[in-house]
DNA sequence: CATAAACTATGATAATTGTCATGTTTTATG
DNA sequence: CATAAAACATGACAATTATCATAGTTTATG
């Protein structure tokens, strides 16, 4: 196992600007954790020791409602930062986080996290940047919910998902969600994220072959209403 | 028109933790200025200067979808800080800001905002845990939007609003909204929204006397499915 | 490789919410 | 205080989406 100096994943996220001492402390202190598809980082209400740095993988950040039907807030991939907020803000997680795959993780104690946002006004700022999109994001997000046509979200989320994780040489989506992982980020039954996503196929707007889907027409997809 | 010293809206936000001498620069810098009822702050897409706290009054942050209907994201009071997000992600504005009744505002460049984030510590750490619980918020209200009835959220809606403005002696919420300032919050067609109103006033959750509206049942307001 | 379990698919129907129409009440303004 | 404009109210109906039922397909696992 090697160290965070030389992580694909830092250089993805705000640890990118600590220097190579502050990143070698954090090397050292780091412990490795591998989860398997389903296993559960954390859940809702949980009090945090520290962040996780994905290396390998994909997490969805999901709330249970009392109706036992999940929504999922968004999708953690390679370099991003899992447990950051609860952290920073000091309360108690509101998600949860779940692997949606295999997933190589780096733990790294909140000690570590807090005391270089005291000393690095790089990484600080880096941070506060990234909290400032992520705040953009989801209210967006908001406002999608409240504005688009479940047909119109289903769209805008094969988009998404196909924008950052990418698709493999045979044009289909790297991440393969199940239709009730699509259905939790749209935000509708399970049912209707099926018939939606039958629909475009019958459409033409999108392929599958199995389990994977591939965009076809992606402009049209963008102008669905 | 006094200085930020004694302001009490500052003692609500980030700037509490300034110094003497950073709070008289901010104060030596910033001008005042005065919004009737449904001024324009600002509009989504600009660039912003700085960064407003509201002394008085209430704006609400919105933006504007393809149908002509527009979402309300939140209501901002005294002491907040409205363009904060966007002055430190560097990002134009996302939603607008309108005033909902006569409000008074001071601007301060963001020059002295950003300075202030680089030298002073615990200014930077407060103002990025404030990212970090609205960061909290925002995606709570999208999972709201993607579990909750509209009736719920309109219930939900009255008591954030009571909690966070407040109620006159007589037990009427201090802000005045009309019915279609609710639909946008609520995220629904005003028609929607004053059959709500309506129905929750029949069933003695809540009473109106005008545009006023009081809270009758707190406690099965909270309940409501 | 057989069998169960999980996932996908689709029809029928119900529930929720939006839209349009129309009328009343309240508020603003000359 | 008269009058117009805005806001509120409500019915009728349409559109969207959820729920329930049922069946076919794929995947996991002994």
């Amino acid at each position: 196992m090697s160290g965070c100096e030389q992580c694909i994943a830092r250089q993805l996220n705000s640890m990118k600007t600590l220097t190579k001492e502050e990143l070698k402390q954090v090397s050292a202190c780091k412990t490795t954790r591998f989860y398997k598809k389903g296993d559960i980082i954390f859940s809702e209400n949980e009090l945090l020791n520290g962040v996780y740095c994905v290396r390998e993988g994909i997490c969805k950040m999901s709330k249970l409602s009392s109706n036992g039907k999940d929504h999922t807030v968004k999708l953690m991939g390679k370099g991003e930062l899992i447990g950051q907020r609860s952290i920073i803000s000091g309360e108690r997680t509101h998600l949860s986080a779940v692997a949606l795959n295999d997933v190589e993780m780096c733990f790294v104690p909140k000690e570590q996290i807090l005391s270089n946002i005291k000393i690095n006004r790089d990484f600080s700022f880096d941070v506060m940047q990234n909290l400032a999109q992520d705040l953009r994001e989801a209210e967006d997000g908001l406002i999608n919910m409240a504005q688009k046509s479940v047909r119109q979200r289903m769209a805008e989320t094969l988009i998404y998902v196909s924008k950052t994780f990418g698709e493999d040489q045979g044009g289909y989506l790297n991440v393969n969600l199940s239709r009730e992982d699509y259905a939790s980020i749209v935000g509708t039954a399970t049912e209707s994220a099926i018939r939606i996503l039958s629909q475009l196929k019958k459409e033409g707007l999108i392929s599958t072959s199995g389990k994977m889907i591939k965009i076809e027409n992606k402009s049209d997809l963008e102008r669905v209403e």
